[in-house]
DNA sequence: CGTTTTTCGTAAATCGTTTTACGTGGCTGC
DNA sequence: GCAGCCACGTAAAACGATTTACGAAAAACG
């Protein structure tokens, strides 16, 4: 019923290891037995069997990606991204997500491993990383992206989430603010702290307030939920900074609601860069993460360690970028502060 | 190396095909064997070669997909959705991007017929569909989503787009519009045929003139840029309909641009939900298609077919919910059009 | 208790490729 | 013209799992 290489073989009047050279290229084949088994291949519609392919071969031509959560368009433009990347090369992409479960996660991958990847890159759904033992065991190349444990030892490509929090302090501060606060998705991410060092660096050495802090949690239905109760306080601040894409969202919609004009009454600075950030009233003022490089980079440190078994490994720390647009400006002349009730 | 069935069934001491009814199931083993079985496995670290396995049981737990453009969130989120539905089954996902063209559509999708999977999902990136024969030769079931031609003729599943259409049309003509402007991707597409006839059906009814069509192309860059200089000549509207979710964007930049208010120059009426579509300002009306239940119903078709060789192809029509926020109201009262130079 | 049936372990065949080892014919160089 | 070497085709041995056929032991039954 399915069509082997032996029935092409057959048609053609050749051997099957002929028809194996002749697709995958491993050996000279004559011009007119190629024009020949070709020409049988297609007279039956011939395609190999991948998994007969990676068994005999060893290696697989896949790589597979775990992200936490195939709605939040960070990690789906870097699947984007690497997808990109790789298809030029003959690779396909196999994903999962592991719906922020750390259980889910390590089940997940060992799946995925069952398919011998060349390849595996992880953004981990939390910095215990516990799957962290389940793929040094298995011999298989992987980078961690995004998420990555301060303890981690591996290969790693993150922005430097530092820099990114300080580019948006000391861009609200020239501005002439005073006052913050941020919303965070979740303390417990390494990256989040980062940035948050990032900001904080700023401000002290500007002897400023360390900025109000909030924490988000990880998906845009919670984050607008606990920032609608955080807005209902009494609060001082003329700026707020996003950390995230569904911590911006939050940010904007609590802002909506409360009916405070941006930038005049308040500014916000988002994070990641995405259509709608320019496309919304206000233009936002947001840091940009390099997905396109991050995902290329991430690609390239695979690549390397495809090719060459022993390439060391590395932390990629990539830098990102303030665009600024129209959601910040300098606070307001009356006391530069103000009071959200 | 890698540590293979043979490897645990010594260990163990019992035969290959032991260990391989522990694993999978298939035959009952004693318990006592089960528990050496298991613990061997742990210790070298084994997980079974899916490649091997695929190749000789023939069925393959994968379900492949291929969609036009990964950075779309309309299509990654079907595939949140679609992989929701699946990783309960044990099944693993692969996706794969056309980026919009048919030959890497055909490309694409015989590298993933290669992996011999138990279905596949695509969404064609135009009405020709040329893959068509590809898979039907395949002999591998596979559903088509959201673009099916009209003449296509096996399993697909879409929402109801003249339906959507009207409900847009609906709407706004109960607010008293009489002048409209759609933004449509591209009418080479029978979705957004169906979804204009669906407006067109509403307004010839009401005896109010045909709306005025711009075609934006299927990315946010060329859709900003096209709506851009449409703007600049000479319309009258009321009312703005996205036929798309990059069209609902552009047609948010443009209107900011030229300084128009929302809803009070001008309504807006978008297509596709999500999240920044209620954190804007003023929150967006919008057509909502039903993502998780699209892909519920893919699987669920697919399902079928894997399940029970010759389930009959069926045609599923979901419905779309138009769900009101603050973009659209009643026209200015100066006249009921307002003139954009 | 003898017979039949069931349970469950093993050996070996098998899936569709790739790859190794070998063979044949043609070409080179002296 | 002969040794040596390519170039290239074929046969057969892998790869690592599942599955079939078989047999031994245990269970069921009268």
């Amino acid at each position: 019923m399915v069509v082997s290489i032996k029935d092409v073989a057959e048609r053609a009047g050749v051997s099957p290891g002929t028809v194996s050279n002749v697709f995958s290229g491993n050996r000279a084949v004559k011009a007119h037995l190629i024009e020949r088994v070709r020409r049988a291949a297609a007279d039956l519609g011939y395609y190999p069997d991948r998994a007969a392919s990676q068994l005999r071969a060893g290696k697989a031509k896949i790589v597979a990606a775990v992200v936490p959560d195939l709605n939040n368009p960070f990690f789906t433009s870097l699947i984007a991204s690497i997808e990109a990347s790789v298809r030029g090369e003959g690779f396909d992409i196999i994903v999962a997500s592991s719906h922020g479960d750390a259980e889910e996660e390590a089940r997940r991958l060992s799946a995925l491993l069952g398919w011998r990847p060349a390849g595996l890159v992880v953004i981990p759904c939390n910095d215990e990383f516990s799957s962290h033992e389940l793929l040094n065991g298995s011999g298989i190349p992987f980078v961690v992206a995004d998420r990555v444990p301060s303890h981690f030892e591996g290969d790693a490509v993150t922005v430097d989430n530092v820099d990114a929090g300080r580019k948006a302090a000391e861009h609200l501060v020239a501005l002439g603010h005073r006052r913050f606060v941020v919303a965070a998705s979740s303390m417990e991410l390494q990256n989040i702290r980062e940035r948050c060092e990032g900001i904080e660096a700023v401000l002290s050495k500007e002897g400023l307030a360390a900025p109000t802090l909030i924490e988000v949690g990880l998906d845009f239905d919670t984050a607008e939920e606990r920032l609608g109760t955080f807005m209902k306080g009494e609060r001082l601040a003329t700026a707020f900074i996003a950390l995230t894409n569904f911590a911006t969202l939050a940010i904007l919609a609590s802002v909506n609601q409360t009916g405070l004009l941006v930038p005049k009454d308040i500014s916000v600075l988002g994070f990641d860069d995405y259509s709608w950030m320019h496309a919304v009233n206000p233009p936002l003022t947001a840091i940009r993460q390099p997905v396109e490089e991050i995902g290329r980079t991430i690609w390239s440190r695979l690549r390397g360690h495809i090719d060459n078994e022993n390439q060391p490994t590395a932390r990629e720390r990539l830098s990102c970028e303030l665009v600024v647009r129209a959601s910040t400006g300098t606070p307001t002349a009356a006391g530069g502060t103000l009071r959200l009730v």
